[in-house]
DNA sequence: ATTAAAGACGGCAAAAATGCCGTAATAAGT
DNA sequence: ACTTATTACGGCATTTTTGCCGTCTTTAAT
């Protein structure tokens, strides 16, 4: 058995480990290959799968269900060393994409968050500079959360002295548009060039597939945003991921778009049309690409004005409810000073 | 014609036109397809030159030469857009590898630099930095090159009131292997974990091919190396960059090294064994991995000691003679206060 | 119940990608 | 000039992938 054919079964039975007994096709299984760097056609994975079965490391349910895993399968599994066959940094990224599986649907739920931790005495700047990053819609949504000292968050609890501003990270709605299964594949975080309010180019772009950190925490971090131009001027530099999904469930997406913004969760920069690069970013046949703002991008502001911030994105999970229209949150915040 | 295969027949004739003019084999294309994502045999290489040559894009120039493009081909490679072909992050680490081909030899000749540029009234404290960080050989190599104002350097001029720091860029061991007729791959950018001095295990990675900008850089910026912890306890976070050679190339490459130790330009971390995986990161069959120093980890301790500091990594060439021991520098450095 | 629709299988064969290997053209050494 | 080593080619056969398609279950709707 060749290397390739080797790697090729070990990704078959981790995601299929990855199930938790849920049997799938190979249909479905292709999908999640994909997402995580191995592009096989589901024949090629019912070829594999007709092996393993054979060998009793996967076993036939019906032929509505799939296949599921065997113990033996696992056993295999862990005989075979995964990140050495299925690569490493693919690894890692696995377990982020795990942590963003989890999701918000139609009225409430929970969402995926990102936190920055402040110094009480710099919120009221701060408020100066998130409120029109928000106003220009360059954040994910239209809502945040603001979390006193020692009130927890997303699992965290916000230390003496600082106050947590939650927001919405853009992999929620990943997690909304495979509730409603729709296979979202994330492929580039990057900097969008922003030119009168508008989006010109990539002027940079990490793939996903290839990183252990997040792209957009390392841009902002390394400073090279420039949220607060766009905001004065309409020109300058903000945080975006570039995603695809089938070309054929483009209508069915458009609508979960609009169910998202009437929650103010919008977020979507821009769409691609079927096949065609967008933004210089090219996509695969059927597929089709779209930009979607990222939810640190009112951080970066606050970051680029100079003030202290620590921040991690995809920190974890809070109820839709938690989280207010920033002018919400204005007027209380005014009325608690007083 | 599948996508596919248009991708790869796209990508050979890139690969020729950048060849500018030279004919090349099947087995070269190959390695040069590989370092650029595109994993072909040379056999299936040759399988598409053939068709190549009979539409007169390619033409089969000797029996032990190869073929090279013709006009046709360049012609047929505008039409197509690469972009979209071959990938776009690939086609901009392109030019980056590209910018790295030339190099030293044995002797002399010009090396690949990065450059810092400091404000002259912190030059002494950055010296005070630098000056571990060299001597733990956490760098790459021991040399560097002090560039007064207005003086010019890798084809930049150093601004008034500013000095330039010009280190030694990692690329430049690729380049000396290159030259030696060893295809070297980079692999990842990415940041090691030191325990008592010596490398642990990466704790983030960044796909050199999946990638628009430096990622040593990025982590730099982003302010997540402790190089100067690592300088003081032995212990920390240092840039590094995970590189593969064939493993029957190993025994050529180790004296090259030696080598270029002798020239003070030794930077290899630690080298793996064929086919082993190191720090966890597997490597293919029949190659051996390796890590390398980064080349702006002495500028990563000025910045993190707090020093105001633009930098940029491959900033371009400058004969090897510019660069003095860090030693005679401060040394100079010295008497030129008095 | 009965029927229709969706999803999954696997046989068969075509398309792609390679492995093996004998032959040809050079380069280098004697 | 002659021999040897090296490098590249392309024919042929195999191995891998994948497309096409008829069949079988299960779910949902009538």
């Amino acid at each position: 058995m060749s290397d390739k054919a080797s790697q090729a079964r070990t990704a078959i039975l981790k995601v299929l480990s990855e199930l938790e007994g849920h049997p799938a096709g190979a249909a479905r299984i292709s999908e999640r290959l994909a997402s995580c760097g191995v592009t096989l056609q589901p024949r090629t994975v019912r070829f594999y799968l007709l092996q393993l079965d054979r060998e009793g490391l996967t076993s036939f349910i019906s032929r509505r269900k799939g296949r599921m895993i065997t113990p033996a399968g696992r056993e295999e599994l862990g005989r075979a060393n995964v990140l050495e066959k299925v690569g490493f940094v693919q690894a890692k990224v696995d377990t982020l994409s795990y942590r963003m599986s989890l999701n918000v649907e139609s009225g409430d739920g929970e969402l995926i968050t990102n936190v920055a931790l402040l110094k009480n005495q710099d919120i009221s700047r701060a408020f100066a500079e998130l409120k029109p990053v928000f106003e220009r819609n360059l954040g994910m949504g239209d809502r945040l959360c603001i979390v006193p000292s020692s009130a927890s968050f997303a699992g965290h609890t916000i230390p003496g002295g600082y106050t947590g501003i939650g927001t919405i990270c853009s992999v929620t709605l990943n997690g909304v548009l495979l509730a409603a299964g729709i296979p979202i594949t994330s492929r580039f975080g990057g900097l969008v060039e922003m030119r009168s309010n508008r989006p010109v180019r990539f002027t940079e772009l990490i793939e996903y597939a290839g990183t252990t950190a997040d792209p957009l925490e390392m841009y902002i971090r390394a400073g090279m945003t420039r949220v607060r131009e766009c905001v004065k001027t309409g020109n300058g530099i903000i945080g975006a991921s570039f995603r695809e999904i089938p070309s054929l469930a483009m209508d069915q997406a458009s609508l979960i778009f609009k169910k998202m913004e009437k929650l103010d969760l919008g977020g979507v920069l821009t769409i691609g049309r079927p096949g065609q690069p967008l933004l210089d970013v090219p996509v695969a046949e059927g597929r089709t690409g779209f930009v979607v703002m990222g939810g640190l991008n009112p951080i970066a502001a606050i970051m680029e004005a100079g003030i202290a911030c620590t921040f991690g994105s995809l920190s974890g999970l809070e109820p839709y409810t938690r989280f207010a229209r920033l002018a919400v949150i204005f007027r209380h915040y005014m009325n608690s000073l007083r």
